[in-house]
RNA sequence: GCCGGUGUGGCGGAAUGGUAGACGCGCUAGUCUUAGGAACUAGUGUCCGUUAGGGCGUGGGGGUUCGAGUCCCUCCACCGGCACCA
C-alpha cells in the first residue's frame, strides 16, 4: 500500500466486509454490561426487481447511526430479516410460474447481496424470515391466542372482493375504489370472514400515543383513523313502538332533529317500512349494496334516499318525525343511524333541502350572522330553545346527556372510526390459520406449526375460496375440515422484532429475560407509508401480547424516524415503469461502498426527500480520496488545529444523534480543509479517523491498518469533545445600524461581553460614523458575545 | 372539504430570534498537462459601482421586535393523509 497512490474503494470493500463477518464484529451477545440499544429498521419485502439506490437510505442511516453508537461503548442490536408472506410475492410467482417458495428464495439471496455490498452491519444470526416455519409457528400462536381471548372471531360481512386478484382485502388495502397492489378495481360483497378486534384497543392505542416520540405527523394520523368521537346515543321510539337508537356528538341540538335516517343495510329497515314504500326500499338497498364504497359515494350534496313511510317522535317536543333512509348513513359506524339536524348539520341541510323537510334552528351565535337558506350553521354557539335557553354548546351537550340519561332514554357514548381489522385472505401464499372447522375449535397449541403445504396449483379458485380448499389431504383434519384462509401479508410482520431477540427459540415466542433484557425498540426506521396499516396493527398486537404476559412494555417502538424517498433524476417517485431507476450495484462498481453511502447521507436531511442525481457524488469522491492522503501524510510538528478538532467533535457527534448526517459530513470537510491548511498532528488524524468511521467504514479500516492500529477501526473508541477548548482567542463581532449589518470588529474573547468597549468600538468604525451622519444614538443595544445594534 | 407538512441561489441544502446562502454539485477564469470528464488555485444570490461601499433579497401581503428565513395573522403554490365517520 503506497500512501501516494489514490485509495482503491471497489477493490478494498469485500475485504474488510469478509473480515468483518469472519472477526463476527456485528454479533451482539445478550449478556453485555454495556448499556443495550435496539435499532430496527422496517425489515424488506424481498421483491423480484431488487433494490434501487432509494431502498437503502434507511439502512445506510441505521448502521452509520450503530457504528457511532458501538464506538460510543453501547451493546447494539441491529438485526434485519424478510418480509417474504403476501401477495406480491404470490403474483409474481404466478406470472413467473414458479413457486413462491422458490421466488422467496431466490428474491432473499438477491437482496442480501446487494445489502452486504454496502458494507451494513446487521447480525445476521437472528436473520428471521416470516415464512420460515419455525417463524410462522408463533405467528399462528399468536392467533390462537387472540382467538382464545374473543380478539379472533368470524363475521358475515360486506368486504372488499378484487375479482382480479380472487381475494378480499382489508379497508386499508382500497385506494380511492381499487385495490392498493395492483390497481384492480373491488366491489362490495358479503363475505364469512375472520375479523380481529383492533376496536377493542381503541382506546389504549389513542391515549398510549401520547409517550411515544414519534414524529407528530404520524401520531395524529394514528388518532386521525381511530377518530375517537364522544357523543350520546338517544333511543327514538316510532309510532309503532320500535325503538331506533342513533348516535350523535351534538345531543343539544336534539330539539333540531326533524327526521330519522338509517343506513340502507339497517336491521330495523324492513320491520319498520310501509308496505307502500316497500318496493322502493328494498330496491334502493339493493343498488347500495352492489355499490362499491367509491361509488357510493359521490360528490358530497349528491345524495339519494327513500322515504321509509315510518314515523318517530321527538323526545323533546313531541313532534313526529319521517324515517328515511339514505347511503349517507354508514352502516358500520356509530348505531347505523342518526338523528338528522339539517339546521346545524350541512350533510343533514343537502338531505333536508332536496327532500323538503323542516330545518329548524336551535343554536345562534350573536356575532355570527346566518342565512339558514344558504347553509347549515356548524359552529357552536348558544341553544336557543325554551329548554336550553341562552346555554354555550358545551354546556348544553353536558346537560342534554345528563337530561336523557334521566329521562332513561340513552346514554353519553363514545364513538371510533376505526373498524375490526379484516384478517382473512383466500390466497394461497400466507399463513395457514390454525382452525379446524366442524367443532369450530382451535388446533392446540402443541400441534403448531400449522405448515402450509407445497402446492402445484397456487391459482386462486375465484369463487371465494382459497387454493387450499383444492388441498384434500390437507383439508380433511381428524376432527373436520381446516380452515383455508390464510392471514394476510400484515401478520408476519406484527411482531418479528420480538423474535429477533430470541430466533430460535422453539419452546416460547421469547424467553421473557431476554424480552426484558433488549425491549422496547429504541429506534425504529422505516418509511412514512406505514403510518396507519403496519404501525398501528404492530402496536395492537403487542398490547395483546402485553396483556397476556408475553412482554413487559406496553409499546413496542419508543422512537420513531421516517427517512425520506430519494426520487428519480426527474424528481419523480423511483421505479421500474417511469424508467427512472437508478441501481446501487453500478454506483458502487464504479465509485465503491464508502462513497455512496456517503453521498446518500450528504444529499439532504434524512427525513427529507430529493431527487438522485449522480454527478454530485464527485464531491464525496473527492473528499474521501483527499481524508486518504492527509491521513496517511506525514505528521505535522505542531499542533495547531486544537479548536477546529473539539468544535468538529462536538458537532458531528451531536448531529450524528440528531440524525443530521448531512451537516456532520459538512463539518468533517471543513476540519479536513484545516488539516490541509495547517498540517495534521498524530492526534489529528486520530480524530478525523474515529470520526469518519461510521460513514466510511472501509476506507477507515484500511487506514487504520496501514496505521498499524492495535484495534479495527470500527471498534475504536469515539472520542470526546471539550467545549472550552473551542473558545478562539479573538472573535468576530458584527455591528448593526439600524438592524443592518454596517461592519465587523475584530474584539478579544476576553472583551466580547464588556458592553461599554465594545459599544465605545462600535462607535468607532468608519462606516458606522457614516450612517450616523453626526447624530447622536437614540439607543445601543449590546448582545454580549453576538452583536451590536446601533439605532438612530 | 378536513387534518398535517413544505416553500431559501442554476441544483441538493446550512443557519439556539443576532453576520442569510455553511458544505457539496454545477458554472466561470486560471495553473499543470500530448490530452483530460484528472488534480490544484481563485471567483460565483442579484442589481449599481474600478475599489470602498451601497440598493434589493428566504412563496405574496401585513404584524411583533433594537433585530425575523426563524414568532404571530392572512393569502398562494406544491406534497402527504382522510374523505358523507353524524
Amino acid at each position: 500500500m503506497n500512501k501516494n497512490q489514490e485509495y482503491e474503494f471497489q477493490k478494498k470493500d469485500s475485504f474488510w466486509q469478509k473480515t468483518w463477518e469472519e472477526k463476527q464484529v456485528f454479533k451482539v451477545s445478550d449478556d453485555s454490561k454495556k448499556e443495550k440499544k435496539y435499532i430496527l429498521d422496517m425489515f424488506p419485502y424481498p421483491s423480484g426487481e431488487g433494490l434501487h439506490v432509494g431502498h437503502p437510505k434507511g439502512y445506510l442511516a441505521t448502521d452509520t447511526y450503530c457504528r457511532f453508537l458501538r464506538m460510543s461503548g453501547f451493546n447494539v442490536l441491529h438485526p434485519l430479516g424478510w418480509d417474504a408472506f403476501g401477495l406480491p410475492a404470490e403474483q409474481f410467482a404466478l406470472k413467473t410460474g414458479k413457486h413462491p417458495r422458490e421466488a422467496v428464495k431466490r428474491n432473499v439471496k438477491r437482496f442480501k447481496s446487494q445489502i452486504k455490498m454496502l458494507g451494513l452491519g446487521f447480525d445476521w444470526d437472528r436473520e428471521i424470515n416470516t415464512t420460515d416455519e419455525k417463524y410462522y409457528k408463533w405467528t399462528q400462536w399468536i392467533f390462537l391466542k387472540l382467538f382464545e381471548r374473543g380478539l379472533a372471531y368470524q363475521a358475515e360481512i360486506p368486504v372488499n372482493w378484487c375479482p382480479e386478484l380472487k381475494t378480499v382485502l382489508a379497508n386499508e388495502e382500497v385506494v380511492n375504489g381499487v385495490s392498493e397492489i395492483g390497481g384492480h378495481p373491488v366491489v362490495r360483497k358479503p363475505m364469512k370472514q375472520w375479523m380481529l378486534k383492533i376496536t377493542a384497543y381503541a382506546d389504549r392505542l389513542l391515549e398510549d400515543l401520547d409517550d411515544l416520540d414519534w414524529p407528530e405527523p404520524i401520531k395524529e394520523m394514528q388518532r386521525n383513523w381511530i377518530g375517537k368521537s364522544e357523543g350520546a346515543k338517544i333511543v327514538f321510539k316510532t309510532t309503532e313502538n320500535e325503538n331506533i337508537e342513533v348516535f350523535t356528538t351534538r345531543p343539544d341540538t336534539l330539539e333540531g332533529s326533524t327526521y330519522l335516517v338509517l343506513a340502507p343495510e339497517h336491521s330495523l329497515v324492513s320491520k319498520i317500512s310501509s308496505k307502500e314504500n316497500s318496493k322502493d326500499i328494498q330496491k334502493y338497498q339493493d343498488e347500495c349494496s352492489r355499490l362499491s364504497d367509491l361509488e357510493r359515494t359521490g360528490p358530497e350534496s349528491d345524495k339519494t334516499g327513500v322515504n321509509t313511510g315510518a314515523l318517530a317522535t321527538n323526545p323533546i317536543t313531541g313532534e313526529k318525525m319521517q324515517i328515511w333512509i339514505s347511503s349517507y348513513v354508514l352502516g358500520h359506524y356509530g348505531t347505523g343511524a342518526i338523528m338528522a339536524v339539517p339546521a346545524h348539520d350541512q350533510r343533514d341541510w343537502d338531505f333536508a333541502k332536496k327532500y323538503q323537510l323542516p330545518i329548524k334552528p336551535v343554536v345562534h351565535h350573536p356575532n355570527l350572522k346566518h342565512d339558514f337558506e344558504k347553509s347549515a350553521f356548524e359552529e357552536h354557539g348558544f341553544s336557543s330553545t325554551p329548554k336550553e335557553e341562552n346555554i354555550a354548546t358545551e354546556k348544553a351537550i353536558e346537560s342534554m346527556i345528563s337530561w336523557i340519561e334521566q329521562s332513561n332514554i340513552g346514554e353519553g357514548s363514545i364513538s371510533y372510526k376505526l373498524r375490526d381489522w379484516l384478517f382473512s385472505r383466500q390466497r394461497y401464499w400466507g399463513e395457514p390459520i390454525p382452525i379446524i372447522h366442524t367443532e369450530n375449535g382451535p388446533i392446540p397449541e402443541e400441534k403448531l406449526p400449522l405448515t402450509l403445504p407445497l402446492l402445484e396449483k397456487i391459482q386462486p379458485t375465484g369463487d371465494g375460496q382459497s387454493p387450499l380448499a383444492l388441498a384434500k389431504e390437507w383439508l380433511n383434519a381428524k376432527k373436520g375440515n381446516r380452515e383455508t384462509n390464510t392471514m394476510p401479508q400484515w401478520a408476519g410482520s406484527c411482531w418479528y422484532y420480538l423474535r429477533y431477540l430470541d430466533p430460535d427459540n422453539s419452546e416460547k415466542l421469547i424467553d421473557p429475560e431476554i424480552e426484558k433484557n433488549w425491549m422496547p425498540v429504541d429506534l425504529y426506521v422505516g418509511g412514512a407509508e406505514h403510518a396507519v396499516l403496519h404501525l398501528l396493527y404492530a402496536r395492537f398486537w403487542h398490547k395483546v401480547l402485553y396483556d397476556i404476559g408475553a412482554v413487559s412494555t406496553k409499546e413496542p417502538f419508543k422512537k420513531l424516524l421516517n427517512q425520506g424517498m430519494i426520487q428519480g433524476s426527474d424528481g419523480q417517485k423511483m421505479s421500474k415503469s417511469r424508467g427512472n431507476v437508478v441501481n446501487p450495484d453500478e454506483i458502487i462498481k464504479e465509485y465503491g461502498s464508502d462513497v455512496f453511502r456517503m453521498y446518500e447521507m450528504f444529499m439532504g436531511p434524512f427525513e427529507g426527500s430529493a431527487p438522485w442525481n449522480t454527478e454530485g457524488i464527485s464531491g464525496i469522491k473527492r473528499f474521501l480520496n483527499k481524508s486518504w492522503k492527509i491521513l496517511l501524510s506525514e505528521d505535522s510538528q505542531k499542533d495547531s488545529n486544537e479548536k477546529i478538532r473539539h468544535k468538529t467533535i462536538l458537532k458531528v457527534t451531536d448531529d450524528i444523534e440528531k440524525f443530521s448526517f448531512n451537516t456532520c459530513l459538512s463539518s468533517l470537510m471543513i476540519y479536513l480543509k484545516n488539516l490541509e491548511e495547517n498540517g495534521s498532528s498524530e492526534e489529528d488524524k486520530d480524530t478525523f479517523l474515529k470520526l469518519l468511521t461510521p460513514f466510511a467504514p472501509h476506507m477507515c479500516e484500511e487506514v487504520n491498518l496501514v496505521r498499524k492500529g492495535s484495534k479495527m477501526a470500527c471498534e475504536l473508541d469515539w472520542p470526546k469533545g471539550d467545549a472550552e477548548k473551542t473558545i478562539e482567542d479573538i472573535m468576530e463581532m458584527p455591528v448593526m445600524v439600524n438592524g443592518k449589518l454596517r461592519a465587523r470588529m475584530q474584539v478579544k474573547q476576553t472583551d466580547s461581553t464588556n458592553e461599554n468597549l465594545l459599544q465605545e468600538m462600535a462607535l468607532k468604525e468608519e462606516n458606522v460614523i457614516n450612517f450616523l451622519a453626526g447624530k447622536d444614538p437614540k439607543k445601543i443595544i449590546v448582545i454580549k458575545g453576538k452583536i451590536v445594534n446601533i439605532v438612530i
